[in-house]
DNA sequence: TGAGGTGCTTCGCTTCTATA
DNA sequence: TATAGAAGCGAAGCACCTCA
């Protein structure tokens, strides 16, 4: 595939041969040359073929008996493929993190961010004040005297920036949060306090809990499936703090609200269409991939609600049984690509454990003898790259652990 | 055992409305 | 037009209880 990028390489040699799989047809694409990206393919099968909408692209993976993986790396795609076209619902861009967009949450899009909290612009006359403020602080050292409409501004806005992360922020997230405030201002530094921003994070907290009070009221799900518990007036409600729902790590869009115009009756039906048409030998996988997202709410309450088992649910959900679903389910909950992530972990990792590997497989034993031969394959190969590496590792892995052999991988 | 979430409440402030 | 009282809203506090 290198080889393919030199100039030295014939065109030729760079020639790829395509079968364009739709939702109701294939095509054949002959290409003089691998395209530069995933995204100049696209345009070019949008040329071609005079594809008139917003799609990704999946191809079957030789190293994982055809399997459907999606298409992130260029270089991936062997000369000679299969490539299945998924239709994106919405006109945005085509980056396979942004597929939940189009989804059921539109409030839901990020994750908590990494690094610092990103502090939001405030009302005019506050960023107004607050600039002064800062200035007197440089000079002077003294901290700013807010009104209480500034302050509920400030607390208001940084609310709702948390709310678009998530709707229970622990307590180290507020601190950050009340950190990055005094940080970025530092006129807003309380005197008396050691870290300058406590009573600041005790605000946040206060207007967190007041904000998914407000929301409840107003029918948010993620928050209104923990209310209605025990008080005075109810006292024979279970009691108030138990059981409270919330989002586990990397939970991004734990409990969305339905899609505008439907509900869980008109939801149920698409899902029934769903199992009768995953049951079919010629699947529309477009229109699985479309109902999917559409009944993405239900799914959450049927998980969040009524925690049924894996078996019971995957038979109400067949679709996630294909592998395509499942990473789309994946994106959908945590905005993350799961074999993006699986593969960039296990890149970074495969230096260390080929030589494991080979380190185990020079001794004696059953196990040394199948990870010697698995090598032997490797080394065997003409081409030695990311894939084939990460083809043995992950063959070797069970071995190496005397797993038991789950046969998704077929024979070496 | 302490952190944390809920419902409920209080307090302080603003806005609205009726009345002199 | 000024003023008093009602109503509403947001910040903050409390008691109770769960759960990691």
């Amino acid at each position: 595939m290198e080889a393919c990028k030199s100039t030295s390489a014939s065109a030729e040699s760079c020639a790829m041969i395509l079968r364009v799989v739709e939702a109701d047809r294939a095509r054949k694409v002959k290409l003089s040359a691998r395209p530069a990206s995933v995204s100049a393919l696209i345009q070019i099968l949008k040329d071609q073929l005079q594809l008139d909408l917003e799609f990704s692209l999946q191809y079957e993976d030789p190293d994982f008996n055809n399997q459907l993986t999606s298409l992130d790396d260029i270089n991936e795609l062997p000369q000679k493929a299969v490539v299945h076209i998924l239709p994106m619902e919405s006109d945005g861009s085509t980056s396979s993190t942004e597929i939940l967009s189009d989804v059921s949450n539109p409030e839901r899009a990020k994750m908590w961010p990494r690094g610092d909290f990103p502090i939001p612009q405030f009302s005019y006359d506050v960023e107004l004040r607050l600039r002064q403020g800062n200035d007197e602080f440089e000079k002077s050292g003294k901290g700013l005297k807010l009104t209480r409409d500034q302050k509920h501004d400030i607390l208001e806005k940084l609310g709702s920036t948390m709310y678009d992360f998530k709707a229970y922020p622990d307590d180290k997230q507020i601190g950050k949060v009340a950190e990055a405030l005094v940080t970025k201002h530092p006129c807003l530094k309380e005197p008396g306090s050691d870290t300058g921003w406590n009573g600041w994070k005790i605000s946040l907290k206060f207007k967190m809990g007041n904000l998914r009070n407000k929301m409840r009221k107003i029918g948010c799900l993620e928050v209104a499936v923990n209310a209605g518990k025990r008080s005075q007036s109810r006292p024979e409600n279970e009691p108030s703090h138990s059981k409270i729902k919330k989002p586990r790590r990397s939970e991004v869009n734990y409990l969305p609200n339905f899609p505008q115009g439907e509900d869980e009756a008109s939801l149920e039906t698409v899902r029934q269409e769903i199992a009768v048409e995953v049951q079919k030998t010629e699947k529309n996988t477009s229109l699985i991939h479309k109902n999917m997202e559409k009944t993405f709410a239900l799914r959450r309450q049927n998980i969040v609600r009524g925690s049924p088992s894996v078996n019971e649910f995957l038979n109400l959900w067949p679709a996630l049984r294909v592998t395509s679903e499942l990473f789309a389910e994946y994106q959908r909950v945590t905005n993350e690509n799961l074999p993006n992530k699986f593969y960039a972990q296990l890149d970074c990792l495969l230096p260390r454990l080929m030589t494991i590997l080979r380190q185990k497989a020079s001794k004696t034993g059953k196990t040394a003898d199948t990870l010697a031969n698995l090598l032997k394959v490797h080394d065997e190969q003409e081409l030695h790259d990311v894939n084939s590496r990460r083809t043995t590792v992950i063959r070797g892995l069970p071995v190496l652990l005397r797993d038991k052999d789950l046969g998704f991988l077929g024979p070496p």
